[in-house]
DNA sequence: CCAATAATGATAATCATTATCATTATGGTA
DNA sequence: TACCATAATGATAATGATTATCATTATTGG
Protein backbone atom coordinates (compact mmCIF):
# COMPACT_ATOMS: atom_id res chain seq x y z
CA UNK A 1 0.00 0.00 0.00
CA UNK A 2 1.03 3.15 -0.62
CA UNK A 3 -1.62 5.64 -0.01
CA UNK A 4 -1.46 7.52 3.26
CA UNK A 5 -4.74 9.56 3.89
CA UNK A 6 -4.47 11.43 7.21
CA UNK A 7 -7.69 12.13 8.84
CA UNK A 8 -8.15 14.97 11.58
CA UNK A 9 -6.65 13.42 14.32
CA UNK A 10 -7.31 15.68 17.37
CA UNK A 11 -3.98 16.87 19.54
CA UNK A 12 -3.15 18.94 22.05
CA UNK A 13 -0.44 21.89 21.30
CA UNK A 14 2.67 20.14 21.82
CA UNK A 15 4.43 21.83 25.27
CA UNK A 16 7.49 21.24 23.62
CA UNK A 17 6.82 23.03 21.11
CA UNK A 18 5.24 25.91 22.80
CA UNK A 19 8.93 26.13 24.74
CA UNK A 20 10.63 26.30 21.19
CA UNK A 21 8.70 29.19 20.13
CA UNK A 22 9.39 30.79 23.15
CA UNK A 23 13.19 30.69 23.09
CA UNK A 24 12.59 31.59 19.59
CA UNK A 25 11.64 35.01 20.87
CA UNK A 26 8.31 34.24 20.07
CA UNK A 27 5.57 35.32 22.21
CA UNK A 28 2.60 32.80 22.41
CA UNK A 29 -0.16 35.08 22.26
CA UNK A 30 -3.78 34.30 22.07
CA UNK A 31 -3.96 35.01 18.57
CA UNK A 32 -0.70 32.50 17.99
CA UNK A 33 -2.39 29.72 20.37
CA UNK A 34 -5.45 29.66 18.40
CA UNK A 35 -3.72 29.31 14.88
CA UNK A 36 -1.76 26.85 15.82
CA UNK A 37 -4.43 24.81 17.73
CA UNK A 38 -6.33 24.91 14.72
CA UNK A 39 -3.49 23.36 12.45
CA UNK A 40 -2.63 20.94 14.90
CA UNK A 41 -6.72 19.93 15.17
CA UNK A 42 -6.63 19.45 11.57
CA UNK A 43 -3.56 17.55 11.24
CA UNK A 44 -3.32 16.22 7.65
CA UNK A 45 -5.93 19.09 6.05
CA UNK A 46 -4.56 21.42 3.94
CA UNK A 47 -5.97 24.65 5.08
CA UNK A 48 -5.87 28.13 3.23
CA UNK A 49 -5.34 31.62 5.20
CA UNK A 50 -9.32 32.18 5.05
CA UNK A 51 -9.95 28.61 6.92
CA UNK A 52 -7.71 29.04 9.25
CA UNK A 53 -9.18 32.41 9.99
CA UNK A 54 -12.66 31.13 9.94
CA UNK A 55 -11.42 28.29 12.55
CA UNK A 56 -9.36 30.35 14.65
CA UNK A 57 -12.07 32.79 15.21
CA UNK A 58 -13.64 29.95 17.55
CA UNK A 59 -11.04 30.61 19.95
CA UNK A 60 -9.96 33.96 19.46
CA UNK A 61 -12.46 35.78 18.36
CA UNK A 62 -12.07 38.83 16.65
CA UNK A 63 -8.76 37.63 15.14
CA UNK A 64 -7.74 39.41 12.10
CA UNK A 65 -6.28 37.97 8.64
CA UNK A 66 -3.57 39.83 8.75
CA UNK A 67 -2.09 38.20 12.19
CA UNK A 68 -3.11 34.73 10.45
CA UNK A 69 -0.80 35.03 7.71
CA UNK A 70 1.71 36.98 9.64
CA UNK A 71 1.71 33.74 12.14
CA UNK A 72 1.18 30.99 9.17
CA UNK A 73 4.32 32.22 7.89
CA UNK A 74 6.36 32.08 10.40
CA UNK A 75 5.53 28.84 11.37
CA UNK A 76 6.13 27.59 7.99
CA UNK A 77 9.39 29.45 7.92
CA UNK A 78 10.29 27.43 10.91
CA UNK A 79 9.58 24.11 9.62
CA UNK A 80 6.15 23.86 11.61
CA UNK A 81 4.24 24.04 9.06
CA UNK A 82 4.02 23.00 4.94
CA UNK A 83 2.93 26.00 2.73
CA UNK A 84 2.06 24.24 -0.80
CA UNK A 85 0.68 25.40 -3.94
CA UNK A 86 -1.95 23.27 -5.34
CA UNK A 87 -2.24 24.97 -8.74
CA UNK A 88 -5.16 27.17 -7.65
CA UNK A 89 -3.04 30.10 -7.02
CA UNK A 90 -3.27 30.15 -2.96
CA UNK A 91 -1.16 28.86 -0.51
CA UNK A 92 -2.48 25.87 1.95
CA UNK A 93 -0.95 25.53 5.24
CA UNK A 94 -0.24 21.71 6.79
CA UNK A 95 1.15 20.62 10.17
CA UNK A 96 4.63 19.33 9.31
CA UNK A 97 5.36 15.51 9.64
CA UNK A 98 7.97 15.29 13.16
CA UNK A 99 10.64 14.14 11.03
CA UNK A 100 12.73 16.88 8.28
CA UNK A 101 11.06 16.23 4.69
CA UNK A 102 7.88 17.04 3.66
CA UNK A 103 5.56 14.48 2.43
CA UNK A 104 4.47 14.15 -1.05
CA UNK A 105 0.57 15.33 -2.64
CA UNK A 106 -0.89 13.79 -5.78
CA UNK A 107 -3.10 15.95 -7.18
CA UNK A 108 -6.41 14.91 -9.42
CA UNK A 109 -6.39 16.43 -12.20
CA UNK A 110 -9.51 15.48 -12.72
CA UNK A 111 -11.62 15.68 -9.69
CA UNK A 112 -9.14 18.05 -7.48
CA UNK A 113 -8.67 15.36 -5.18
CA UNK A 114 -4.81 15.19 -2.92
CA UNK A 115 -3.30 12.24 -1.97
CA UNK A 116 -1.25 12.16 0.53
CA UNK A 117 2.26 10.16 -0.32
CA UNK A 118 4.68 8.95 1.71
CA UNK A 119 8.60 10.07 0.75
CA UNK A 120 11.34 7.59 0.35
CA UNK A 121 9.18 6.07 -2.26
CA UNK A 122 9.61 7.44 -6.00
CA UNK A 123 11.34 5.04 -8.82
CA UNK A 124 9.50 1.75 -9.03
CA UNK A 125 6.22 4.35 -7.66
CA UNK A 126 4.55 5.53 -10.84
CA UNK A 127 4.59 2.02 -11.95
CA UNK A 128 3.06 0.95 -8.84
CA UNK A 129 0.35 4.07 -8.98
CA UNK A 130 -0.27 3.09 -12.36
CA UNK A 131 -0.96 -0.64 -11.69
CA UNK A 132 -3.34 0.76 -9.04
CA UNK A 133 -5.30 2.59 -10.84
CA UNK A 134 -4.02 6.28 -11.54
CA UNK A 135 -2.96 7.72 -14.13
CA UNK A 136 0.11 9.80 -13.81
CA UNK A 137 0.61 13.31 -16.38
CA UNK A 138 3.38 14.68 -14.64
CA UNK A 139 5.15 15.65 -11.74
CA UNK A 140 6.92 18.61 -10.39
CA UNK A 141 10.09 18.30 -8.04
CA UNK A 142 11.21 21.17 -5.78
CA UNK A 143 14.02 21.40 -3.71
CA UNK A 144 14.57 23.84 -1.59
CA UNK A 145 18.14 24.21 -0.52
CA UNK A 146 21.06 27.12 0.02
CA UNK A 147 23.23 26.94 -3.34
CA UNK A 148 26.52 26.56 -3.10
CA UNK A 149 27.47 30.29 -2.72
CA UNK A 150 24.81 30.82 -0.54
CA UNK A 151 25.73 28.30 1.30
CA UNK A 152 29.38 29.50 1.80
CA UNK A 153 28.20 32.70 2.54
CA UNK A 154 26.05 32.42 5.45
CA UNK A 155 27.50 32.02 9.22
CA UNK B 1 27.83 16.03 -13.43
CA UNK B 2 24.38 16.79 -12.43
CA UNK B 3 23.29 20.56 -13.10
CA UNK B 4 22.29 21.41 -16.25
CA UNK B 5 21.89 25.06 -16.86
CA UNK B 6 20.50 25.99 -20.47
CA UNK B 7 20.58 29.08 -21.74
CA UNK B 8 18.90 31.06 -24.03
CA UNK B 9 18.71 29.07 -27.94
CA UNK B 10 17.81 30.48 -30.56
CA UNK B 11 15.08 28.17 -32.80
CA UNK B 12 12.62 28.32 -34.57
CA UNK B 13 9.16 27.49 -34.53
CA UNK B 14 8.84 24.16 -35.16
CA UNK B 15 6.53 23.38 -38.02
CA UNK B 16 5.00 20.09 -36.22
CA UNK B 17 3.98 21.77 -33.53
CA UNK B 18 2.21 24.30 -35.90
CA UNK B 19 0.60 21.57 -37.52
CA UNK B 20 -0.48 19.98 -33.86
CA UNK B 21 -2.28 23.35 -32.92
CA UNK B 22 -3.75 23.79 -36.31
CA UNK B 23 -5.39 20.25 -36.05
CA UNK B 24 -6.47 21.02 -32.11
CA UNK B 25 -9.13 23.35 -33.63
CA UNK B 26 -6.44 26.21 -32.83
CA UNK B 27 -6.23 28.63 -35.19
CA UNK B 28 -2.23 30.38 -35.51
CA UNK B 29 -3.19 34.27 -35.16
CA UNK B 30 -0.18 36.89 -34.80
CA UNK B 31 -0.62 37.26 -31.24
CA UNK B 32 -0.40 33.10 -30.05
CA UNK B 33 2.62 33.00 -32.53
CA UNK B 34 4.40 35.86 -30.83
CA UNK B 35 3.93 34.31 -28.00
CA UNK B 36 5.21 30.91 -28.62
CA UNK B 37 7.77 32.38 -30.50
CA UNK B 38 8.90 34.20 -27.50
CA UNK B 39 8.73 31.15 -25.81
CA UNK B 40 11.28 29.29 -27.70
CA UNK B 41 13.96 31.87 -28.35
CA UNK B 42 13.75 31.69 -24.37
CA UNK B 43 14.09 28.22 -24.21
CA UNK B 44 15.08 27.38 -20.79
CA UNK B 45 13.68 30.84 -19.20
CA UNK B 46 11.03 30.77 -16.42
CA UNK B 47 8.54 33.69 -17.82
CA UNK B 48 6.00 35.30 -16.17
CA UNK B 49 2.75 36.52 -17.93
CA UNK B 50 3.80 39.98 -17.91
CA UNK B 51 7.37 39.36 -18.92
CA UNK B 52 6.04 36.91 -22.03
CA UNK B 53 3.60 39.87 -23.03
CA UNK B 54 6.55 43.01 -23.24
CA UNK B 55 9.08 40.53 -25.75
CA UNK B 56 6.09 39.27 -27.27
CA UNK B 57 4.84 43.12 -28.03
CA UNK B 58 7.81 43.75 -30.34
CA UNK B 59 6.31 40.90 -32.53
CA UNK B 60 2.67 41.84 -31.95
CA UNK B 61 2.68 45.47 -30.67
CA UNK B 62 -0.99 45.79 -29.13
CA UNK B 63 -1.36 42.40 -27.78
CA UNK B 64 -3.50 42.36 -24.52
CA UNK B 65 -2.38 40.82 -21.65
CA UNK B 66 -5.35 38.73 -21.55
CA UNK B 67 -4.47 36.93 -24.71
CA UNK B 68 -0.94 36.05 -23.10
CA UNK B 69 -2.74 34.45 -20.17
CA UNK B 70 -5.02 32.21 -22.73
CA UNK B 71 -2.37 31.31 -24.82
CA UNK B 72 0.12 30.62 -22.06
CA UNK B 73 -2.69 28.41 -19.88
CA UNK B 74 -3.82 26.61 -23.56
CA UNK B 75 -0.08 25.32 -24.29
CA UNK B 76 0.47 24.64 -20.92
CA UNK B 77 -2.83 22.40 -20.73
CA UNK B 78 -1.54 20.82 -23.77
CA UNK B 79 1.62 19.93 -22.73
CA UNK B 80 3.91 22.35 -24.59
CA UNK B 81 4.56 24.40 -21.80
CA UNK B 82 5.37 24.31 -18.04
CA UNK B 83 3.91 26.01 -15.32
CA UNK B 84 5.05 26.23 -12.46
CA UNK B 85 4.85 28.18 -9.12
CA UNK B 86 8.45 29.34 -7.39
CA UNK B 87 6.92 30.58 -4.32
CA UNK B 88 6.51 33.65 -5.59
CA UNK B 89 3.05 33.84 -5.79
CA UNK B 90 2.58 33.83 -9.28
CA UNK B 91 2.70 31.14 -12.00
CA UNK B 92 6.38 31.16 -14.87
CA UNK B 93 6.35 29.63 -17.81
CA UNK B 94 8.77 27.47 -19.52
CA UNK B 95 9.09 25.64 -23.13
CA UNK B 96 8.51 22.18 -21.85
CA UNK B 97 11.20 19.45 -22.50
CA UNK B 98 10.65 17.22 -25.78
CA UNK B 99 10.16 14.44 -23.39
CA UNK B 100 7.15 13.47 -21.29
CA UNK B 101 7.97 14.65 -17.85
CA UNK B 102 8.95 17.80 -16.46
CA UNK B 103 12.78 18.33 -15.07
CA UNK B 104 12.48 19.38 -11.61
CA UNK B 105 14.13 22.65 -10.31
CA UNK B 106 16.27 23.96 -7.40
CA UNK B 107 15.37 26.78 -5.81
CA UNK B 108 17.71 28.40 -3.59
CA UNK B 109 16.36 30.06 -0.12
CA UNK B 110 19.07 32.26 -0.11
CA UNK B 111 19.59 33.98 -3.51
CA UNK B 112 16.12 32.81 -4.91
CA UNK B 113 18.01 31.52 -8.08
CA UNK B 114 17.05 28.62 -9.81
CA UNK B 115 19.48 25.68 -11.11
CA UNK B 116 17.30 23.21 -13.45
CA UNK B 117 17.83 19.62 -12.62
CA UNK B 118 17.50 16.86 -14.60
CA UNK B 119 14.70 14.07 -13.71
CA UNK B 120 15.18 9.96 -13.19
CA UNK B 121 18.07 10.94 -10.04
CA UNK B 122 16.58 11.45 -6.56
CA UNK B 123 17.54 8.88 -4.31
CA UNK B 124 21.08 9.08 -3.66
CA UNK B 125 20.56 13.24 -5.49
CA UNK B 126 20.48 14.89 -2.42
CA UNK B 127 23.99 13.20 -1.53
CA UNK B 128 24.97 14.33 -4.39
CA UNK B 129 23.80 17.47 -4.19
CA UNK B 130 25.36 18.31 -0.58
CA UNK B 131 28.68 17.20 -2.05
CA UNK B 132 28.36 19.84 -5.00
CA UNK B 133 27.97 21.86 -1.77
CA UNK B 134 24.45 22.28 -1.62
CA UNK B 135 22.65 22.35 1.41
CA UNK B 136 19.02 21.50 1.05
CA UNK B 137 16.81 22.28 3.60
CA UNK B 138 13.40 20.22 2.12
CA UNK B 139 11.93 19.27 -1.10
CA UNK B 140 8.36 19.30 -2.77
CA UNK B 141 7.25 16.88 -5.35
CA UNK B 142 3.75 17.18 -6.98
CA UNK B 143 2.39 14.24 -9.38
CA UNK B 144 -0.51 15.27 -11.50
CA UNK B 145 -2.36 12.53 -12.55
CA UNK B 146 -5.65 11.26 -12.76
CA UNK B 147 -6.86 9.36 -9.72
CA UNK B 148 -8.28 6.01 -10.33
CA UNK B 149 -12.21 7.04 -10.03
CA UNK B 150 -11.52 9.89 -12.50
CA UNK B 151 -9.22 7.49 -14.92
CA UNK B 152 -12.33 5.24 -14.83
CA UNK B 153 -14.91 7.55 -15.43
CA UNK B 154 -13.27 9.29 -18.66
CA UNK B 155 -13.84 8.30 -22.00
C1' DC C 1 3.35 52.26 37.54
C1' DC C 2 6.38 53.52 33.27
C1' DA C 3 8.81 53.31 29.09
C1' DA C 4 10.19 50.51 25.36
C1' DT C 5 8.88 47.28 22.37
C1' DA C 6 6.10 43.59 20.26
C1' DA C 7 1.76 42.28 18.53
C1' DT C 8 -2.64 43.11 16.75
C1' DG C 9 -6.47 44.27 13.64
C1' DA C 10 -8.83 47.45 10.58
C1' DT C 11 -8.15 48.96 6.39
C1' DA C 12 -5.92 50.49 2.24
C1' DA C 13 -2.86 49.10 -1.30
C1' DT C 14 -0.84 45.89 -4.41
C1' DC C 15 -0.50 42.33 -7.53
C1' DA C 16 -1.78 38.45 -10.33
C1' DT C 17 -5.37 36.53 -12.58
C1' DT C 18 -10.07 36.15 -14.45
C1' DA C 19 -14.47 37.83 -16.27
C1' DT C 20 -17.01 40.92 -19.35
C1' DC C 21 -18.13 42.59 -23.45
C1' DA C 22 -17.89 45.34 -27.49
C1' DT C 23 -15.03 44.99 -31.56
C1' DT C 24 -12.41 42.60 -35.04
C1' DA C 25 -10.83 38.64 -37.71
C1' DT C 26 -11.60 34.28 -39.83
C1' DG C 27 -13.58 30.34 -42.35
C1' DG C 28 -17.04 28.32 -44.63
C1' DT C 29 -21.00 28.93 -47.57
C1' DA C 30 -24.53 30.51 -50.86
C1' DT D 1 -17.64 37.79 -53.49
C1' DA D 2 -20.92 39.08 -49.82
C1' DC D 3 -22.73 37.14 -45.63
C1' DC D 4 -23.11 34.72 -41.41
C1' DA D 5 -21.67 32.13 -37.52
C1' DT D 6 -18.16 31.75 -34.65
C1' DA D 7 -13.51 32.36 -32.71
C1' DA D 8 -10.25 35.56 -31.06
C1' DT D 9 -8.84 39.81 -29.25
C1' DG D 10 -8.02 43.66 -26.10
C1' DA D 11 -9.60 47.27 -22.98
C1' DT D 12 -11.20 47.37 -18.76
C1' DA D 13 -13.61 46.08 -14.61
C1' DA D 14 -13.84 42.68 -11.09
C1' DT D 15 -11.98 39.39 -8.10
C1' DG D 16 -9.12 37.21 -4.78
C1' DA D 17 -4.99 36.60 -2.27
C1' DT D 18 -1.49 38.71 0.01
C1' DT D 19 1.08 42.61 1.93
C1' DA D 20 1.73 47.26 3.83
C1' DT D 21 0.29 50.91 6.99
C1' DC D 22 -0.62 52.64 11.12
C1' DA D 23 -3.15 53.70 15.17
C1' DT D 24 -4.25 50.97 19.20
C1' DT D 25 -3.39 47.45 22.60
C1' DA D 26 -0.64 44.12 25.21
C1' DT D 27 3.50 42.70 27.38
C1' DT D 28 7.92 42.93 29.53
C1' DG D 29 11.50 44.42 32.45
C1' DG D 30 12.78 47.88 35.58
MN1 LIG E 1 -0.31 16.91 2.81
MN1 LIG F 1 13.11 24.91 -15.75
ZN1 LIG G 1 -10.01 12.32 -9.36
ZN1 LIG H 1 21.96 31.02 -3.59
Amino acid sequence: MIMIIIIGVKKELDPKLLDKLEKAEYRITRQRRAVMKVMYEQKGAHLSAEEVLVAAREKAPNLGIATVYRTLDRLASMGILYKTEFNEGKYRYELADADLHQHHHILCIGCGKIFELEERLLDTLEQQLEREGFHIINHQLKILAYCPDCNKSRK
